[in-house]
DNA sequence: AAAAACAAACCGACTGGTCGGTTTGTTTAC
DNA sequence: GTAAACAAACCGACCAGTCGGTTTGTTTTT
């Protein structure tokens, strides 16, 4: 019985995510979730207890995403680390731009919402914990300029959410991939001790 | 009668600002608008056409502001006009702390209703353009390094935009007008020639 | 191995309430 | 007096969430 319950589940989650990212959360209703998932609405509530704690399930899933890719560039140096963020950016912006408004809907919501925003804040901090340590180490080994690594890192993040939010308002407006390859590049090149 | 009609309508645009941002579009109701604004539907379906149009009032008064800044800086040599950014990061994150969820939902509504996605792209592709030819101007001065100003355009709005976002998150994670000024130094350091 | 007992998964009609928008009637200004 | 400005009652559609009942699969008993 236990398969089936989990196909459903899935398949919950891969509509809320479709329509929450098309029409937005509260757009998008309870209703529409259910029949484009193919399932009722009690089924719907047997999984989750309420519209919001499948938003939270959404979330949680994402940053899981994102924390097995930290993960995975843990083992690296810290050059390596970066040389790998920026040839994972045109990737990013690919693929981030079917989910990207659905982040966007976390972001506005977690700005609206306490128990959401307890959800985002705590991780995002985590990640700029991480990332300002990375900048650190780096500076200390000799391989990046004198930079404040905290400045840093809020410059990095700000740039990559920047250019998401561009390609996202204005996908035909630019050749995405380029511009976020050339503009972490600008910004590597001015960290990067020669 | 004319008076107390603008008066009427100041006071929806102030509520819908007001509401929008704290609950997002949809979840601000025009009933909530109008009893926050302290008057009737009646006096707001005469006053507007539709919810759609006052948010599209909302964006056109809003692009209104940002066109007289532009304006303002027409008179300066490049370098000046960027100083002039640098020094007033603090002041734009001060201010929109509480415009920028409005903003975001501008956005937000832009990635998904035409109407609304065409008021705002054009402004935007202005911007843009008017952005590209002063870092271009700065170039051909020689005043700045050699880039290319369509990439560094980008760069640029992406910063300022992810750095209002990340303030927008976490408000006291840090001190978002020391890093906004450092980081501009950071990206205005490295595009000016010394 | 078959029946009985059980529990998880699921269904869809229904509820109380809210939504954007309309209509109808009243007040106010000139 | 008449037209613009406003108020209030109202409409059908839709909302998140509930609930009594049904199906489906597993476990226990015989």
């Amino acid at each position: 019985m236990q398969h089936r319950s989990e196909e459903t589940q899935a398949q919950i989650i891969k509509s809320a995510i479709k329509l929450f990212s098309a029409h937005g959360y509260t757009a998008a209703s309870v209703d529409m979730i259910c029949k484009d998932a193919g399932i009722s609405k009690g089924a719907f509530y047997h999984h989750f207890e309420s519209k919001q704690a499948l938003f939270l399930a959404l979330l949680d899933g994402w940053l899981t995403t994102i924390d097995k890719s930290v993960e995975a560039s843990r083992e690296m140096t810290v050059p390596e680390t970066f040389l790998q963020i920026t040839e994972a950016y045109p990737y990013i912006i690919k693929t981030a731009s079917q989910g990207l408004p659905m982040f966007l809907e976390f972001w506005l919501q977690a700005s609206r919402d306490k128990k959401i925003w307890q959800a985002s804040i705590t991780p995002y901090r985590r990640y700029h914990k991480y990332f300002t340590a990375l900048i650190k180490k780096g500076v200390e080994e000799g391989s990046f300029v004198e930079v404040d690594p905290e400045t840093a890192s809020r410059l990095i993040v700000s740039t990559a959410m920047g250019l998401l939010l561009q390609s996202l308002l204005d996908p035909n407006g630019a050749k995405w991939e380029k511009v976020a390859k050339e503009s972490s590049d600008m910004l590597v090149n001015g960290l990067l001790k020669k």
